[in-house]
DNA sequence: AGACTACATAACCGTATGGTTATATTGTTT
DNA sequence: AAACAATATAACCATACGGTTATGTAGTCT
């Protein structure tokens, strides 16, 4: 996964909020007018956290009558940790940035 | 790991500077000076960067004469990487909410 | 059709973020 | 001591973020 990409998952993850969100999922799928009374914020907040959760890709939504249930996406989520917890190897760009001499190599 | 600590961390990671500055840090320490002209940004706004790692534990840093080295903490890596794949169980909350009746079960 | 419910979108607001330039601060060198 | 080099901090700025209230939209039920 690019840097970008992985970051802007990152920082979807990186608030309070959602990231209990997806927490729950992982017990059951829940629509948004569970989840407000649960964190005490408005509807419309809700709302724009599982947007972005769901533009992230994160999360998935399934229209059922009036309701809409979101769903956690554990692939996604797992493909996540593991790039996080296998980040790209920069050596080679390092050792092409020192050849061109752009690095100066300190001590 | 709480989730006020973990989101902290992930989004101390959720910049595109700063992940592949991590990822970077995989590789070899590095001082301020080196990381300026990789990524084309001023000297105050890598610096800013760093405390920021540095803050939630991702980072260390030696001094060396002039310079000071950073360099990952990887267990503090691996550690969020964990912490993520492993979030917290709810299912125990979300039983007592809907005990007390505080959760609609939607459908 | 009309009222109601669940959700999304719009407009707004205060604060955080990521950058800048200017200015300390600290260590090195002559 | 004075000049210089590497880093940090301060002050500032535009944009993003996380919340709000108000309003639109779509499905449900008399």
């Amino acid at each position: 996964m690019e840097f970008d990409q992985l970051a802007e998952a990152l920082k979807a993850l990186g608030d309070p909020t959602r990231l209990k969100i997806v927490a729950l999922l992982q017990t059951r799928d829940c629509c948004v007018c569970e989840l407000v009374p649960m964190f005490g914020i408005s509807q419309p907040a809700i709302s724009k956290h599982m947007s972005r959760l769901k533009t992230s890709g994160l999360v998935k939504e399934t229209r059922k009558g009036m309701w809409v249930f979101y769903s956690l996406n554990r692939e996604r989520l797992n493909e996540i940790g593991l790039s996080l917890a296998n980040l790209p190897d920069l050596s080679e760009e390092l050792r092409q940035l020192e050849q061109k001499g752009m690095l100066v190599q300190c001590e």
